[in-house]
DNA sequence: CTGAAAGCGCTAACAT
DNA sequence: ATGTTAGCGCTTTCAG
């Protein structure tokens, strides 16, 4: 490994006068840094991260901590995120936390390690009841998802607002016995119970009562627990003429779901879902859903983690931003 | 932040102990050992990972970097590789090249900066003039997409087989006339160019001709490409009863554009992918495609490297492998 | 079983 | 404009 001072020596200068030419000081006459920057070519020289870090304490590097790397949601999100980053000369790395309380935690003790220089953490797993461990002396915004009052800057979704919207938006379509689909772990504040008081909300806004028998939970939010809802819907014997799945996700296997039983869409039932990721726009029939403006959260987020880089002022006077939402009226609604 | 020596301080031990009972050396008395793990808790300290890279060269950490994070087949292979790591005691983070030569080489210099122990590279920029730079003196593994003789570790798809037997399997179906959706920057060592390779040679083994109006290029492997490609083999007149496109997602697109344009799927015209996307499963109808074993290569990719970080011999005698395949027969090349 | 010394590669703060 | 000193937090080596 060529170092620092493998640089000087070849170059007939101090180890000084390299960093200096590395962070780009002004004060170095030109010719030596040419003969510098000649060196380091010829030795093929990189600086050490893990040094450099250890000295200022700063990477360069943030984090992006999401719940399944394997779902279009995060990844679009992670894309997001990346290009906003960039923006700020900041280099993004993803890993995963699977959803677990456990694994959030650890990611937002790697950060602490000062691995990255700050962390923007996608939760699910860490509720009201984790306020404390959040409390933490590094930058960390929390995005979407659960909602709390944390001790950390947040990036909202627009999620009671949002899904009402939806169902509202089947209403007025024309629904009058509309199902739902949500995750079996809602508490008050996860995704799934604030995306559910936005449909009991826009059900009684229009009169209609909640029908226990059409609300089905599913364990994970896959396409494969959207195909088992629509089997157990129909099962039911219940009649429905609307879904709202609480993610695009579930509403695409709802959709495939629906169509091997021979249930229409929209004709016998319309579907709407949430999150507005880029698949659905390409389905059969193309899916109705909500846009929580993943562009808007994306570059809050990073402005939010970028200040408290900045300022290093962690901790104090938490922001919280909810993004704006459209509902996006597609085929799977239509009619 | 807290130090080792703060702990060392607290517990009334030496940094040195602390450091021992931290890796877990056998030499502690229990005692000791409980008192600084006590102090540990109650100073609430975490290793800093940096000072400690900086010392041993290892930070537990394997970096995977690929084209882009928002493509469902990176996500999918993201998660094999963080399942398969984590048998390993390792964690993963993702990095996106955004499939850019340059980003390509910046993810490997990182890596060397030892950020990561090792990285998994998903590479498409990178070709056969680029040999050179991969001889890097740290583990690196080169995964699926492209393939040349490289100077390290390989794990190959079996794009030209597997592109074979798909259209194949397509020919097998009574398809005579079939049209071909490939990457427009194809050369021979390429994805597009690879499955191009299997496409002609399956043609020839059925004494097919190729038709050139029935191959068209698209320039990213979108959706939106998919159903553009459907709009112009549509637009063009030329009748055709069978469609290979050299990725699922593209595929998928393909599906909507027929759809949209009035083409039924498999009756008029059959479809057939690659990459086996979860998503191709749930599509209506579902796709056809040719599943390339994406657990086997993040299982050999993952073991490669962990062999290379622990023997150190990064560049010796270069293995590759190439993972099995089989085609999925779906509704859209049924009947 | 425990600890003292030394140094990993880099840069902030200060000379010169 | 360039160099000296010191030390970031940790662990390897070796001595007690």
């Amino acid at each position: 490994m060529v170092t620092i001072h493998d640089v000087a020596r070849h170059a007939g200068v101090s180890a000084m006068t390299v960093s200096h030419v590395i962070n780009e000081h002004p004060h170095v006459k030109d010719a030596t840094r040419e003969r510098v920057l000649q060196s380091m070519t010829e030795l093929d020289y990189r600086v050490n991260v893990a040094a450099r870090n250890l000295r200022t304490g700063r990477t360069g590097t943030i984090g992006l901590a999401v719940p399944e790397v394997n779902r279009p949601y995060y990844g679009q999100l992670g894309a997001a995120i990346i290009e906003e980053a960039a923006r700020h000369f900041l280099h993004v790395v993803i890993e995963q936390t699977g959803a677990s309380r456990e694994n959030e935690l650890d990611a937002l003790a790697l950060s602490r390690n000062r691995m990255y220089d700050g962390l923007i953490l996608s939760t699910v797993g860490l509720g009201p009841a984790d306020t404390d461990l959040l409390r933490v002396d590094y930058p960390v915004v929390i995005l979407g998802e659960r909602i709390f009052d944390g001790p950390v800057d947040h990036v909202a979704m627009p999620n009671v607002a949002g899904a009402k919207a939806a169902v509202a938006h089947l209403v007025e379509a024309g629904c009058t016995a509309i199902a739902l689909v949500e995750g079996v772990d809602f508490q008050e504040t996860s995704v799934s119970g604030l995306r559910m008081a936005g449909f009991e909300s826009a059900l009684a806004e229009a009169g209609i009562e909640v029908d226990p028998q059409l609300i089905i939970s599913v364990d994970v939010f896959s396409l494969a627990s959207g195909v088992r809802a629509a089997q157990q819907l129909v099962a039911s014997g219940r009649v429905f003429d609307g879904v709202f799945c609480i993610t695009d996700t579930i509403a695409l296997g709802m959709l495939r779901g629906l169509h091997e039983l021979g249930v229409r869409v929209p004709q016998d039932v319309k579907v709407i879902g949430f999150d507005n990721i880029e698949e659905g726009g390409y389905s059969v029939p193309s899916l109705s859903t909500v846009d929580p403006d993943h562009a808007f959260m994306a570059k809050r987020a990073v402005e939010l983690l970028v200040r408290r880089i900045a300022s290093g002022s962690s901790g104090v006077d938490p922001q919280e931003v909810t993004s704006a939402f459209r509902v996006v009226a597609r085929e799977s609604s239509s009619g």
